[in-house]
RNA sequence: GGGCCUAUGGCGCAGCAUGGAUAGCGUGUUGGACUUCUAAUCCAAAAGUCAAGGGAUCGAAGCCCUUUGGGCCCA
């Protein structure tokens, strides 16, 4: 039980209370109060107004009044504040001793949203054709971190990353490696994931611009490659998943990993697509346009002044969209299997089993990583596309709200950084382009935040061997990396900057990190295990009710992110946190007090400190080091 | 032409879903705190017509409408 136990019991009186005096059930709010009211407040009295003709104040005056006379066990009393709401004191004795008993549990923080339902959640899901930038980084950690909050929320969560190893960009730099002479070895050791993206894509890029001609080249590769037995697409496959094992170290290097990988050119050759177009005619989902400039097109009817969306264009190919339906179907299992699946050939650094798709029928393997609700990641400007395909899912399957599109803001380059990289863009943010190769790779910037964190723990502590050094300064730049994609609303365009996107004080990951480490030392220099057979009664100092409480709002934070899908709530509730024990530390001294029995109580909330914390950094993937 | 997102101290953001108290935080600026469980820390000060206008409400940063600036998508 945690801090949820106090709301629960306010709520129960005062529904009480509201059925003596026989008024139906109104939605009122109770909650943690803030700062200076009191620990729980409700805004029952502004609701209750025009009913009693009565102002709050008076309201909040009876209530208060009949609240002293309910069943109370944490609460200690209630107070009607002049502006209507109505506080109430919190018997700390009691409530902390429920919050860091609680805390001790395996079970922290855990709530149950999902009942142990299967969930998708798709991200990262970039071509392979190029290594990740910063742009895609979002992307992935927010879909990891959600994908982290769900299985805290009680969903059998299951990682797809879905290859799109046939597209448009692919048999770019196919057309680089076949006509234009690009060795297959990068040269002097290059990652081959930058080597393709850096050097063979930009460049292809711009002999396309130079002479148009070449696309002609292009969209034979392009047809080539749909055929899944031509050389061409042998080639591709071979260049595509080298590529694909670059991006994967980067993600692996984060902390993120995946349980299936889904590759589009399989979905294209498996027969799901016109499985899922006679399904779309049979329900009357799409609709032959016989004339006009759609003339001769399947298309799906926009709604409202919407424009109707092709499907099929009048020369019988399908449009990319034609590539989602069957995929989003396939994600919440509507359809038949076709696949069969095998292991991929590196492990990932977890012990969790990265499978992939396959249509070999040699090592028969059947799995099933589909789930009754799917989320996919993808930016907002894929939301008009997302909208149709949501639509239809709601019309496949019955289960209201079963595919979900969850969009992000992208990631530009502020004009400082942009200049870096060549580009004069007159004060103004600019927008990431793989293709002009206007970008800053996710291995970048971790290697420069790397350098940053490992001189400065050097600095620090001298006394260090290299690989303790090493596995710090990797904690604190993957949970810098990771804390910046995630701390802002998603609907927030990110402007990095390489000097400014990358500073290690204030409202970061080493900040709290930082806290960890303070906590841990307490605890490590103390001789005592610390239990939670303690007096309660000893912590009463504002900032340690204020620790307490924190820690107390853990679960309720977690069912926020979960069912608000918004992994930002868990950044702050970390933040909030830290700064909460910074406020202790400052205050409070734990050890050598000279009074057993306050420090075992004060070592009883670090400890409770540093399990929630960590707990709650797990779901963000950041570890938090003992030092640093 | 149609659609989506966004606007809150100099800069970057939280709060908006579910209207109610004194609009919070970081950074930057100014000043202060290391003989102490680690200063990647803490304390304090200055800094706000919550884009503008209108509406419903006893009450709006939040809800509705209009306009403007910025970003994106479709045509």
């Amino acid at each position: 039980m945690t801090f949820k136990s106090i709301i629960d019991e306010i709520e129960n009186n005062l529904n009480k209370i509201l059925s003596d005096l026989s008024i139906p059930g109104i939605e009122f709010s109770v909650e943690p109060a803030k700062p200076g009211f009191g620990d729980v407040s409700s805004n029952i009295s502004y609701l209750l107004t025009k009913q009693l003709k009565k102002s709050p104040k008076e309201i909040a005056e009876i209530l208060s009044e009949k609240y002293s006379k309910c069943v109370n066990t944490l609460v200690l009393k209630s107070e009607a504040h002049p502006s209507g709401y109505l506080n109430f004191f919190a018997n700390w004795e009691k409530l902390s001793q429920l919050i860091l008993s609680e805390s001790y549990l395996d079970t922290c923080g855990d709530v149950d949203i999902g009942n142990g339902s299967t969930i998708v959640v798709e991200h990262t899901s970039v071509n392979p054709n190029k290594a990740l930038h910063i742009g895609h980084i979002r992307n992935i950690i927010i879909g990891d971190t959600v994908s982290r909050i769900l299985e805290k929320a009680n969903y059998t969560v299951n990682v797809l990353n879905y290859i799109d190893d046939s597209g448009l960009q692919v048999a770019d730099i196919i057309v680089g490696f076949k006509h234009f002479g690009y060795a297959e070895e990068p040269p002097n050791g290059k990652k081959f994931d930058h080597y393709c993206g850096d050097d063979v894509y930009v460049k292809i890029t711009e002999k396309y611009e130079a002479d148009p001609n070449l696309e002609e080249i292009r969209k034979n590769i392009l047809k080539e490659l749909e055929d899944g037995d031509s050389e061409i697409a042998k080639f591709a496959d071979k260049i595509t998943r080298k590529v694909l094992a670059g991006q994967l170290e980067t993600c692996w290097n984060l902390g993120v990993t995946y349980d299936c990988l889904n590759f589009e050119s399989q979905i294209i050759r498996s027969g799901l697509w016109s499985e899922i177009f006679e399904k779309l005619k049979e329900m009357k989902l799409i609709e032959f346009e016989n004339e006009g400039k759609n003339g001769g097109c399947w298309v799906i009817r926009g709604e409202g002044k919407e424009e109707d969306k092709v499907i099929v264009r009048s020369n019988g190919t399908a449009t990319y969209i034609a590539k989602d339906i069957p995929y989003a179907a396939w994600k919440l299992g509507l359809l038949e299997d076709p696949f069969n699946y095998e292991k991929y050939e590196k492990e990932q650094p977890n012990s969790r089993v990265l499978w992939q798709t396959t249509l070999k029928e040699t090592d028969k393997i059947s799995k099933n990583f589909t789930g009754e609700k799917v989320v996919t990641v993808i930016d907002s400007r894929q939301a008009r596309l997302q909208k149709i395909i949501t639509s239809l899912m709601d019309k496949f399957k019955s289960v209201p709200n079963a595919y979900n599109h969850l969009g992000y803001e992208s990631v530009t380059l502020s004009s400082e950084t942009a200049k870096t990289l060549g580009l004069d863009t007159d004060g103004k943010q600019a927008q990431m382009s793989g293709r002009k190769g206007l970008y800053v790779s996710a291995d970048s910037v971790y290697k420069i935040l790397k350098e940053k964190t490992s001189e400065e723990t050097k600095k620090r502590h001298p006394e260090m061997d290299d690989s303790e050094i090493e596995t710090i300064a990797h904690s604190v730049s993957v949970g810098t990396l990771r804390y910046e994609m995630i701390k802002q609303d998603l609907d927030k365009i990110i402007t990095f900057d390489l000097t400014k996107s990358l500073s290690l004080e204030g409202d970061t990951s080493p900040y709290i990190q930082y806290t960890h480490a303070r906590a841990s030392r307490i605890l490590e220099k103390s001789d005592r295990i610390p239990t939670i057979d303690v007096d309660f009664s000893l912590l009463k100092d504002k900032s340690e009710l204020d620790l307490i409480r924190n820690i107390g709002l853990f679960n309720l934070q977690v069912r926020d992110a979960a069912s608000n899908l918004s992994p930002k709530v868990i950044a702050r509730y970390c933040y909030d946190l830290a700064v909460a024990f910074n406020s202790f530390y400052e205050k409070s001294k734990v050890l050598d007090l000279g009074n057993v029995e306050l420090e075992n109580s004060r070592l009883c909330l670090v400890n409770s400190f540093k399990i929630v914390l960590e707990k709650a950094l797990d779901l963000l993937g950041i570890k938090a080091p003992d030092r640093m």
